[in-house]
DNA sequence: TTCCTCCTATCGAGCGCTCGCTCTATTAGT
DNA sequence: ACTAATAGAGCGAGCGCTCGATAGGAGGAA
């Protein structure tokens, strides 16, 4: 039934996210022709994300991304209008699919706070999996983006916690938590979830695969939080 | 017994690391008489800290740390000889203060590895909550500092993973943890640790206290952990 | 087809600035 | 008076960003 679930989150390909990037972006991008803009964007935005999560989005220079996607400086500037609207272009389309994907659970886990707080562990992973390098931009150095850039990361996140935390809390009115249950729980659930994107050269050395690390953090929470004679 | 626990791990301040930074690096600050060095010692790395936590090591010029610190470029090249040695002074008092407090564990704990990983619940939160701007310092920007630093930083992440790690394996081997536990266990609980320095002022503004979190992790990773009929 | 025109897309040297770091002049302590 | 300690202007390098020069292809007239 997991496995069931998580097919059904629409994967957020890196074409996608560019042609998204392309049309809400028009104003600050100069290029007309579409097919043209897609293709160069998709190279200068691959490429900055694996110079930034290689070094620090501040330590990569233009002329790195320059030289690593083969557009000129100025073919750059076509695209951008500064460095930090590249940064917040980025943000944009994480802070977006986060939005789009977990705030919009599939019927049948809704009327289940457990249920749903399952798929919400799934889902979190797989979309961090499908765009793990956005995710490793976006969230692993956003205390050093400048103020407006760094206040979306952290309402992106703070939202995602705020759904943990009412299905914590519609599963302690129906009565399907054990009294006593931590009131840290939710704000805990998050930096497991993190951990997947934060460590996942770690996971991938040691073999562990999607699926069981979801298995992982379903367990964990559960077993805090589920009545003891449900415990398997 | 939890809170007796967490009083046995001597504090380290502030006095404590830069006197033993002014030991460690004598081939490197070129100052002779140790109150001066120290005094001065001092207000450096505070300084340092206070910047790279507030923009990134990275982002913080040697011009701004010679004003917030007040004293001159070329005073500051009398305590370092390079920006990466700063860092490296910096960090090696941190993973050396890890090494020393979570490895060695009280003789009253070591017998029981369940007492035992309460234990190390405890005394992680409460180190980091005494050293909270040089963890910040160390662990939040690893992945933009040079390799051999970066390197330092994540052996010292692996060490406190292979703490948790060796107390499960020997609560596993002792029948003290229920059958079925999940094997990313000992993985998951360095990230629900980290969380309380690398999201320390949402705690804050929460009122959470370090006795609550070290309460609220350990309750999680026992529910997750030990046989259902010793779960309260 | 051939040539010319026009406009979009692209290039990269150059500008002003700040960086990490150095070095000599000066100060402060004994 | 001697020495350890300190100051801060200066150096070469590299930064984000700009802008005039260049390339390339579509369309019309002959």
């Amino acid at each position: 039934m997991k496995r069931m679930l998580s097919l059904e989150i629409k994967k957020r390909s890196r074409d996608d996210l560019c042609r998204s990037m392309l049309e809400r972006q028009a104003a600050v991008i100069s290029v007309q022709k579409p097919d043209v803009a897609l293709k160069k964007l998709k190279i200068i935005i691959s490429s900055a994300l694996k110079l930034s999560n290689k070094k620090g989005f501040q330590a990569m220079s233009l002329r790195d991304l320059s030289k690593e996607s083969g557009v000129s400086m100025g073919g750059l500037y076509a695209y951008f209008d500064s460095k930090t609207t590249l940064l917040n272009m980025i943000l944009t389309e994480v802070t977006d699919a986060v939005e789009t994907v977990l705030g919009d659970p599939p019927d049948i886990v809704t009327h289940d706070p457990v249920e749903h707080l399952k798929w919400l562990i799934a889902a979190h992973v797989n979309l961090t999996e499908d765009m793990l390098p956005w995710f490793t931009f976006a969230f692993m150095e956003a205390k050093n983006f400048p103020s407006k850039e760094r206040s979306m990361a952290i309402d992106s996140e703070e939202f995602t916690e705020s759904l943990f935390a009412e299905v914590t809390a519609r599963a302690i009115a129906k009565n399907r938590f054990r009294p006593g249950v931590t009131p840290l729980l939710p704000a805990m659930i998050k930096p497991l979830l993190q951990d997947w994107y934060v460590k996942r050269a770690k996971y991938r050395r040691r073999g562990v695969s999607v699926d069981a690390y979801v298995d992982g953090v379903q367990q964990i929470v559960l077993a805090a939080s589920l009545p003891l004679d449900q415990l398997s």
